[in-house]
DNA sequence: GGCGTGACTTATA
DNA sequence: ATATAAGCCACGC
């Protein structure tokens, strides 16, 4: 199963299944999509972001929660106003709360 | 089949 | 804390 589909297609359904309040990180997606080497290859498939409206890429940060130094929805601003919108708190202007906030593997499988 | 690219990650200074 | 280097791998041309 699944084995037709691409990573990248791999990467969406799993970013897809992020609940709202939490976020994840590449390396989660990563490991949940099939390969834990496949960090970049996560940052590339969201950076091609077939679907932005399906996909919440926002919920994604890297992994010291971080997020994108240069996203391209509008603004590093953009993302962190709708993780907050989300219930998502900041442990500064540029980090998630990733302790408290980042959803544990088994929840995306 | 080969090359360049990148929203990563880890290590080192 | 930041900056730089190297390793990693799939996609598109």
């Amino acid at each position: 199963m699944s084995e037709n589909l691409t990573v990248f297609q791999r990467i969406y359904e799993v970013v897809k299944k992020i609940p709202k309040g939490k976020v994840a990180t590449y390396g989660q997606v990563a490991l949940v999509a099939g390969n834990p080497r496949w960090a970049r290859v996560v940052g590339y498939a969201l950076h091609v972001n077939p679907d932005p409206e399906t996909i919440p890429c926002y919920r994604v940060v890297d992994r010291g929660g971080r997020v994108s130094p240069a996203f391209v929805f509008g603004g590093q601003n953009v993302q962190i106003e709708m993780l907050k919108a989300d219930g998502v708190k900041f442990i500064d202007e540029t980090h998630v709360d990733i302790k408290n906030f980042c959803i544990k593997t088994d929840e995306l499988m």
